[in-house]
RNA sequence: GGGCGGUUAGCUCAGUUGGGAGAGCACCUGCCUUACAAGCAGGGGGUCACUGGUUCGAGCCCAGUACCGCCCACCA
């Protein structure tokens, strides 16, 4: 190793990720190692498509937490020398980035239909050209190990070929159709939106009564809603064919007030007999219930607001162009005067409003594109029975079953102008469905695009390349994984499965793994309009990558958690541990050769870290590929903190001053392999660190991942260290409570078998001797002499502390030993156990001369 | 309205098939000991939400209660 090398090692201290990471990253980046070639068979490569943000985003926690997880599954399949691919891009969002861009335009004064379509998409298009890649960015701060050199956009031209075809085939299967049905009409985007894009939110209304005149009587039918506005769209009354109090109505009409017009009064199930006064007002345009009895009952469909949430020409002369809201007081105020209105209370409850806009949803009938589901979920769902996918943790299979077993038309056709445009085409009567218009005149393009989650549904085998047989697709199709924040189970998860299955003959992925949400401090959700939001970036820059990633990992369990930094600096002071212990070892250990292969010490404390180097390995291994990332990290942390730097190092330190080169190797080789194993959680420091070890032959990113060396697992040396460990500790807490200042150097006589290790001394400053006298205190095999500066008052009474604490467990020893029922029902080796315990706590006792 | 999850130390969370309650942070005491003060050694702190049950034994299993959160749902 270089001079400058070893003198750099010496001056820095401290890990200081700010200085470290920019370059590493470019350093792998060179190296090409994030670019797999396309060759083998899915079956032997690794690879893992990342849930693509959408163009307009910027990182926030949940990208950063299903980041890392990937990343971690990503690089340690790279490790072991697997062809590994994680596939990049992002999303062209739709409803997102068009707005974003509106209101740009807007500042300039420009509404999109001034600008017309054609100007308006290549406005995005720039916009997403200069804007659009913050969020690669954003993953290369993380250390992300994406393809950059294969980024996809899912807007591009060969990526909208694949989207054209799976239109097609659908329509050509009868799968997709166009129909006038009741959508979910957002005023705020001026779209209609799927039913998953839709979020109800409880809300306080009126609750008016009207009553309706029975046409030839002097009865009135009332009927309660919140909506008296769209009663100038009722087309019949109905109610439950069991309610003997109006079944003598029951095909009669009533007269709707203010218009005039006559209502069948019609039975039927859907109406609750309990509720209100048990009639209700059909309005088959405004209502998604009333819709479908209308379509049953062959009822006349009235639309009185239009698409931009305002009343339209059928609502009447009266009413026209109001909004919704003014109509509602108008409607009122007439209802009143012409006596028509019996009651108003406030009324709960839930009501639909645009996930997307906020705006309250307007349930409108109009002609959209829908795409039947039932045929594509059958396979789906059989897939996920019968373990071809599998969704981690369990109870998520059961969410996709229950919702795929009701799985309804899927509305995919946007009133947008950013985003596929949906391959159809029209003269007249004639329907023409490709990507270009067929030969002849007059043919005109559907004017609407698909819904973003209809191209992001193909994402797994679209990014490789499909339609084509292309060698990426044959390498890297199926992935092997996928992360994914639970809220995306059904818009995305569930329809890449159905698409995958049907377009790219087999599931996208095996396993499906849904984190938790990290939520803000308050354990609110983190969210930009509440101003809840913490930016990974900005934890990033204060503590690096690593320490993010290995914070978020170990923070996140199955459940959701509260975010706290705590964790972060946790992961930040083990970079820095890591650093400080590698500066130790690869100063000291000087130019020694590394090993190549595991060493054979002779001593047992090498032995010892050799075995719990090897256990670590392969525990941590394990939870990785089980991907339980917290307990991995948690174990990591353990091993290298308490094992490796506060027991091995101490006892170790001493012959590494010495130059021997038996604990050199030793150290040498468990830095390297305990490095390889935490790279796929903090690859920056253990890159830095790799660049000084004298075993480097390239970097790290591509080093073998350990697997176990059986060769090493040694239970005797485990056994004899840890009983030294317990011994110096015990000794330790001795002289604290003692008082037994620092450099006070006991002498003491050992009572046990043979000698101790001569760190067993140093680390407990005590001197053993053979002199004789009487020991002032017992401590297990170590009997402490007199020795000047001891304050003996504070002896005795520790000592008799411990007795207490001694005699008291005898007791609960015994007292468990006497019960019956233990004895004879406890498995035999939890009696032994506890026998075993109050041995030895006796014999403690007689040691301290109770 | 249906379903799922949670309630454990001051805070954030672990806790395998039931066998003496754990971690990190925070706190207290003593140490600037030649890798690291982002450190070292030691320490205090819990009626495991509540009520009942099963068991020799329950944080864990069963029944119920109370809060908190999430998902799904066409009762006006």
């Amino acid at each position: 190793m270089a001079d400058d090398r070893l003198k750099s090692l010496e001056d820095r201290t401290r890990y200081k990720p700010e200085e470290v990471e920019g370059r590493i990253f470019a350093e792998w980046m060179d190296g090409g190692y994030f670019h797999p070639p396309a060759s083998g068979t899915a079956e032997e490569n690794f690879s893992i498509a990342i849930p693509p943000p959408n163009v307009t985003g910027v990182l926030h926690m949940g990208h950063a937490l299903n980041g890392s997880m990937q990343d971690a599954l990503t690089r340690m399949n790279r490790m072991r020398g697997i062809n590994s691919l994680w596939i990049l891009g992002t999303d062209h969002a739709g409803i997102a980035t068009q707005s974003v861009v509106e209101k740009d335009l807007l500042k300039e004064g420009v509404t999109r239909e001034e600008l017309g379509r054609e100007k308006f998409v290549e406005r995005v298009w720039e916009w997403k050209e200069t804007y659009g890649s913050r969020i690669i960015e954003q993953y290369r701060r993380l250390g992300a190990s994406c393809d950059y050199e294969r980024e996809r956009f899912t807007l591009d031209r060969d990526y909208a070929r694949a989207v054209y075809r799976v239109f097609k085939q659908l329509y050509d299967k009868g799968y997709i159709y166009r129909d006038n049905y009741m959508v979910n009409w957002d005023p705020g985007s001026r779209s209609a939106i799927s039913d998953l894009e839709v979020e109800n939110r409880e809300v306080t209304d009126a609750l008016f009564s009207i009553d309706y005149e029975i046409e030839d009587s002097e009865e009135v039918i009332t009927v309660a809603t919140v909506r008296p506005e769209t009663i100038l769209a009722d087309t019949a009354i109905a109610v439950n064919p069991g309610d003997e109090r109006y079944s003598h109505l029951v095909g009669r009409h009533a007269i709707l007030p203010l218009v005039g017009r006559r209502l069948p009064i019609i039975a039927d199930d859907h109406v609750d007999i309990e509720f209100g006064t048990g009639a209700l007002k059909i309005t088959p345009g405004h209502d998604v219930n009333d819709f479908e009895i209308g379509r049953a009952n062959g009822l006349e469909e009235i639309s009185v607001i239009g698409e931009d949430g305002r009343m339209s020409e059928d609502a009447g002369p009266d009413y026209e162009g109001m909004t919704v809201g003014e109509a509602q007081e108008a409607v009122v105020v007439a209802l009143r005067k012409a006596g028509a209105l019996s009651a108003e209370e406030p009324y709960v409850h839930s009501v639909p409003f645009s996930h997307r806009s906020g705006e309250r949803i307007e349930p409108l009938i109009s002609l959209q594109w829908f795409c039947r589901m039932d045929e594509l979920a059958a396979p789906a769902i059989e897939a996920v029975e019968n373990g071809d996918v599998s969704i981690t943790p369990g109870q998520w299979k059961r969410v996709y079953l229950d919702w795929m077993n009701n799985i309804r038309p899927w509305c995919v056709s946007r009133q947008l102008w950013w985003g596929h445009r949906i391959p159809v085409w029209y003269r007249g009567d004639e329907v023409h469905v490709h990507e270009t218009p067929p030969d002849g005149d007059g043919w005109v393009q559907e004017e609407d695009v698909l819904d973003t989650w209809f191209s992001s549904a193909i994402w797994p085998f679209a990014t490789l390349g499909w339609p084509d047989d292309t060698p990426e697709l044959r390498a890297f199709y199926p992935t092997k994984f996928l992360t994914t924040a639970r809220e995306i189970l059904f818009l995305w998860v569930a329809r890449m499965i159905m698409t995958g299955i049907e377009f790219a003959g087999d599931v996208p992925f095996k396993d499906v793994y849904v984190h938790s949400v990290i939520q803000a401090r308050d354990g609110r959700r983190m969210s930009k309009s509440l101003g809840t939001g913490i930016d990974p970036i900005g934890e990033i820059d204060i503590h690096g990558a690593d320490a993010l990633r290995f914070g978020l990992l170990a923070m996140s369990s199955t459940q959701d958690v509260r975010y706290s930094d705590a964790k972060v600096q946790q992961g930040r002071d083990l970079a820095n541990k890591m650093w400080n212990a590698s500066r130790l070892i690869l100063i000291n250990a000087g130019e020694t050769g590394a090993p190549t292969e595991a060493p054979t010490p002779t001593r047992p404390e090498d032995r010892w870290i050799l075995s719990r180097l090897e256990h670590t390995i392969g525990s941590v291994t394990n939870k990785y590929e089980t991907y339980d990332f917290a307990h991995a990290v948690t174990e990591l942390y353990s091993f290298f903190w308490s094992e490796l730097c506060d027991w091995y190092l101490e006892i170790a330190k001493a012959r590494l001053y010495d130059g021997e080169a038996e604990v050199s190797e030793v150290l040498l080789w468990t830095l390297e392999r305990v490095l390889a194993l935490a790279h796929p959680v903090m690859p920056f420091v253990t890159e830095e660190i790799w660049g000084s070890h004298p075993g480097r032959t390239g970097h790290m990113v591509v080093h073998p991942f350990p697997s176990v060396e059986e060769a090493s697992l040694d239970n005797e040396a485990e056994a004899e260290i840890s009983a030294e460990i317990e011994l110096i500790r015990r000794l330790r807490t001795w002289r604290d409570l003692a008082q037994v200042p620092v450099k006070t150097v006991l002498g003491a006589r050992y009572g046990g078998r043979g000698t101790p290790h001569d760190f067993v001394g140093r680390l407990s400053r005590i001197e053993f001797t053979d002199e004789p006298g009487e020991p002032l205190a017992t401590v297990g095999t170590v009997q402490i002499l007199e020795s000047p500066g001891l304050d003996s008052a504070a002896v005795a009474e520790r000592l008799e502390a411990r007795r207490a604490e001694l005699r008291s467990e005898v007791e609960r020893g015994e007292r468990k030993l006497s019960n019956e029922g233990f004895v004879a029902k406890a498995p035999e080796e939890v009696v032994e156990e506890e026998r075993g315990k109050l041995e030895k706590y006796r014999a403690e006792l007689d040691e301290l001369g109770a």
